[in-house]
Parts: structure tokens; C-alpha cells; sequence
RNA sequence: GGGGGCGUAGCUCAGCCGGUAGAGCAGCGGCCUUUUAAGCCGUAGGUCGCAGGUUCGACCCCUGCCGCCCUCACCA
């Protein structure tokens, strides 16, 4: 017998059987929401509704049964009197907690005023195998809670409210890019080369094809193809994926808005993130762009701040210059970093982060970063070796990174062969040839964007960890896994 | 990968100095027509994460392993 099964559950539902009734009927009859029946309901006392969703435990009197119905709007109470439901009487006790019924009554109260759903007909839909847990801890347990989610989602009101929320947060994120005419794409996710991002890709085949192939890290390269197409103002929400560890901040795959609009440069998209933040405290958070997040008080109506990454830098590592490999060297070991096999500009990039970044409660966007580090972006015309880009900053943690894209064909061709010098197996095998094809036909001026959804979510619900707004996050199989082979000939 | 913490009934948790397993809830049987953490009486439920070791005796001490959480490292 299955682990965790109750054996009496199991009698209840041969009884079922027994009794001639499906206990897992293709159809009941359909309700309406609770949360519809609770809003004036001093006016609808006498009406007769039906109500679907789970039972809660139940509250036994003999003659008088009470337990709460649950569905995702809301939940109310259910009275079962067997003066109203002379034939289901016998079979009452056949229907337990945690079983999904289908119950028509009358609407009316308790002595006390709660509102009730005075059950006349009561019907089966599926029978719950497993008992809940327990009924005011909930299911707490983080481990338990991530690798049987659809019990931390009709156990924890709070669990399904923040996913509830990432709904709609990705809903508005949508509509914000709608409203500006951008069009939403889908490129793809299998790629044959991997880029737009530094990060360790996951490797596939494909068998037909005889190929290689890697599950995407940005989809920032075909988007930008689609630039030059015309398509002018593009966005994808999509899910990228990074094979890399994970932590509070981060998941092996996540979810990434990307958006490219022609004609615009990092001051319009900067713009346009105040733009989007100043979307989602209104429709989100209800116009407070207040969020507590790691006891912390963010407020996320724009305006932003805004500091330039060299100033910053500079700040924090007086007299130290960001181009001198020497001295940057110095200062990394000072810090006790990891100075061996670091490409000079990783390394002053390592030494910002280190002293620059958790002092980034922000919001703030850091703007100007050297061109060593932003392969992708256009440099500035005042100074070659800096680029117009910025990343969103917000409780330390990167949220967001944007640039006006590089459509020089040549200087591109270049910055990717420079990175083929400090090769790692972050960096891609070879050029992307065709994407360098692509910017020789002409890409128009164009400004872009990448936001990192599960990381909004997590300022935007107060979610302290990552694995609070990605519904399954990825955990270690509980067998012994067996041996990683392609065909996965190792028996369990 | 390093450090710290955790793992006991379906769920939430106790378990002392090493002496042979406990509670509440859920379940089952019974009483009860206004409860809502219902109550009362009775009952059942355990590979104490896994594997070794020490010991007359291990949930407890030791070693290894597995899983999760936190943290550091890694991660533009």
C-alpha cells in the first residue's frame, strides 16, 4: 500500500463503490465561487446555491455536522442537518475532511451569525485518499511544503495568495509593454549556440538532427535579430536556464523579461522601468510602492537613484583604478578574493561586487559600466571604454540590466573574439556568427532590457527566498538517483 | 565545495545523565442539533532519515552516507 494512504480511507472508498456511486465522478454540479455568495450576504439569506471545493475537517454533533468549504476564492461554512437531507443521512460519514464535494443548500446563518451553507443535496466529486494536515500548523515543514506544493497551496492561504500575486505581476508586466505597442514574442529555447548572458549552460541532443544543443541562458540575441526584422519593439517573457548553484537568490531556471525597442537608448528604457514600477505600484501594490522585504523598507515608486558604476567603484576603493590590472589586483587580494585565472576585467568586476554591491539598497540604477564587462552594449561617445548601460539595483540584489544595444557588426565581431581569449566554460565555443550577419544588415539604434521575474516577485510579495515564488523549485530526487546517462539504463 | 542547524506517528512537536516511544491534531468506535482549534469517553497508529560502530543496553554517544534549511564560496 502507498506510504501515507490512510487504511480507512481506503474501506470509505469501497463503501463508496459498494453503496453504487462513482467516488470519482467525471462531473457534479457546477457552483458558483464562495467569495460570490459571502458579499451581501444578508441579502441572499433563503437562496438556494451550489458550492464546489474541499472540505475541511469536520465538526461532528450526531444530528448536526459542521466543516468549512474551500475553493479559491474563499471558503465558508457548510451545515449538514439530517433533518434537510433525509437520503444522504446514512452515507454521511462516507464524505471526510479533505474530500472535494459538490453541496447545494439553502443560505442562512448559525445562532452565532455565521454565515452558512444549509446543505440539502451533497454530492461526491473526488475522494481525498489522504487526510490534510493538520489544521492550524498547516504544512510547515520547507522541505515538505516545496516538494508537495499542491498541498502547501490548498493548506496555506499565504502560499496561494503570493502565487496569486505572481499572477498578476506578470499579468501587469504584460499590459505594461502592451500599452506601448511592443509585441510579444516567443524565440527559441533550444539554441545551438549559447549566448546573450555569461553563465554555465545545461547541454541537450537532439536525436533526429544528430546535434547539440543548449536550453537557452538569455534569448537576448534572437531578440535583437528581430530587431533588425523591424518588428521595432519586442518582448519575451520566458524561462532561461542557468546551470549554476543555487541559493536563496537563485534557481536553475527562472523567468526572464527581456524587451528591445528600436530607436530608443538606456535613458528611455531607464524610463521606462520608472515606468513599469510606477504600473506595478499602482496595480499590484495598490498604489504604495512600499514593500517590506528582509525587514527591510523599500519604497518602489519611481523616481530611481542614480550613480554611475566607476563613481561608485571609486568610492568604495579609493585610488584604486577599475582599468589598472595591477592595482585592481592588489585590492582583490586586500579583500581576500580569489585572484587566480580571473580575467582583469572579471576581477574588477569581482571587486566591485564585493564592496559595492550589498551597499546598493536602492532602488538605485548604476549606470555606465566599462565595455570589458558589457560585451553586448554600445560604448559611450565620450569615452570608449565605458558603455550605456545600467543595472537595477534593489535590496543589494541585481534586478534588472539594460544597455543600448551594440549594432556595430564589426566592433561586436571583435568584442566576441576578445572574449574567446579569457575562454571558460561560461563563454560560448565560437562566435555567433549569424547574429553578427544579423547586425550587418542594418539594426536601427535600439535600447534593451532584462528583468529578472522571480526576483521581482520576491521584492514585491516580501519573499525572502526564491523557492517562495517559483512554484516547484528544483530539489534533489529522494531515491538514489541513478547514474546521469542518456538513456538512463541504471534501474532505480 | 566550507561552516552551522535540522530529520521521531499522516501533520505539528516533546523525549532529561544511555534503560527499550510520548502528546495534540488528523483517523477509527461511541455520545451529542448551532460548532467553528467544538467537547467528552474509548481505540489504533513508529524501520526514531539510512548504514555501520561503541555499549549488558542507543532516538540519545561515535563514524560514514542521504535529504532539507541558513550562511559563505560560486553565480555579470
Amino acid at each position: 500500500m502507498t506510504d501515507g494512504i490512510a487504511n480507512d480511507r481506503l474501506e470509505k472508498l469501497q463503501a463508496v463503490r459498494a453503496a453504487g456511486q462513482d467516488p470519482f465522478p467525471a462531473r457534479v454540479p457546477r457552483g458558483q465561487p464562495v467569495a460570490s455568495v459571502l458579499t451581501d450576504f444578508d441579502a441572499r439569506t433563503g437562496q438556494t446555491v451550489t458550492l464546489c471545493g474541499r472540505l475541511g475537517q469536520i465538526r461532528d454533533f450526531g444530528k448536526l455536522r459542521f466543516a468549512h468549504l474551500q475553493d479559491r476564492s474563499g471558503s465558508i461554512q457548510v451545515g449538514f442537518q439530517r433533518e434537510r437531507l433525509a437520503a444522504f443521512w446514512p452515507d454521511r460519514k462516507r464524505i471526510e475532511g479533505n474530500d472535494l464535494v459538490s453541496v447545494t443548500g439553502e443560505l442562512g446563518t448559525t445562532q452565532k451569525g455565521e454565515p452558512t451553507l444549509w446543505a440539502t443535496d451533497v454530492v461526491l466529486a473526488s475522494k481525498a485518499l489522504r487526510p490534510a494536515p493538520e489544521k492550524w500548523h498547516g504544512l510547515t515543514d520547507t522541505e515538505q511544503r516545496y516538494r508537495m506544493r499542491y498541498v502547501d497551496l490548498f493548506a496555506n492561504g499565504a502560499v496561494r495568495d503570493s502565487f496569486v500575486r505572481r499572477s498578476h505581476i506578470v499579468r501587469e508586466v504584460r499590459a505594461y509593454f502592451d500599452s506601448l505597442d511592443y509585441l510579444e514574442v516567443e524565440t527559441p529555447i533550444l539554441q545551438p549556440i549559447f549566448g546573450g548572458a555569461a553563465a554555465r549552460p545545461f547541454r541537450t541532443h537532439h536525436n533526429a538532427l544528430g546535434m547539440e544543443l543548449f536550453l537557452r541562458i538569455a534569448p537576448e540575441l534572437y531578440l535583437k535579430r528581430l530587431i533588425v526584422g523591424g518588428m521595432e519593439r519586442v518582448y519575451e517573457i520566458g524561462r532561461v536556464f542557468r546551470n549554476e548553484g543555487v541559493s536563496t537568490r537563485h534557481n536553475p531556471e527562472f523567468t526572464m523579461l527581456e524587451s528591445y525597442e528600436a530607436w530608443a537608448d538606456y535613458r528611455d528604457i531607464m524610463a521606462r522601468v520608472e515606468g513599469l514600477f510606477a504600473h506595478l505600484t499602482a496595480k499590484v501594490l495598490a498604489g504604495d510602492g512600499k514593500v517590506t522585504f528582509r525587514e527591510r523598507q523599500y519604497d518602489l515608486a519611481p523616481p530611481f537613484q542614480k550613480a554611475r558604476y566607476l563613481d561608485l567603484f571609486a568610492q568604495q576603493n579609493p585610488s584604486v583604478d577599475w582599468f589598472d590590472h595591477g592595482a585592481v589586483t592588489r585590492r582583490a587580494r586586500e579583500l581576500g578574493l580569489e585572484t587566480k585565472d580571473k580575467a582583469p576585467h572579471t576581477l574588477a568586476n569581482d571587486v566591485f561586487e564585493a564592496t559595492v554591491e550589498d551597499t546598493l539598497q536602492g532602488p538605485i540604477f548604476v549606470y555606465d559600466y566599462p565595455v570589458a564587462i558589457s560585451p553586448l552594449a554600445k560604448r559611450l561617445a565620450e569615452d570608449p571604454r565605458v558603455t550605456e548601460r545600467f543595472e537595477l539595483f534593489v535590496a543589494g540584489m541585481e534586478l534588472g540590466n539594460a544597455f543600448s544595444e551594440l549594432n556595430d557588426p564589426i566592433d561586436q565581431q571583435q568584442r566576441f573574439e576578445a572574449q574567446l581569449l579569457h575562454k571558460d566554460d561560461e563563454t560560448p565555443g565560437e562566435v555567433d556568427l549569424d547574429y553578427v550577419t544579423a547586425l550587418e544588415f542594418g539594426m536601427p539604434p535600439a535600447g534593451g532590457l532584462g528583468i529578472g521575474i522571480d526576483r521581482l516577485c520576491m521584492l514585491l510579495s516580501g519573499s525572502a527566498s526564491i523557492r517562495d515564488v517559483v512554484l516547484f523549485p528544483l530539489l534533489r530526487r529522494l531515491d538514489a538517483a541513478p547514474a546521469a546517462d542518456a538513456d538512463g539504463a541504471t534501474q532505480p
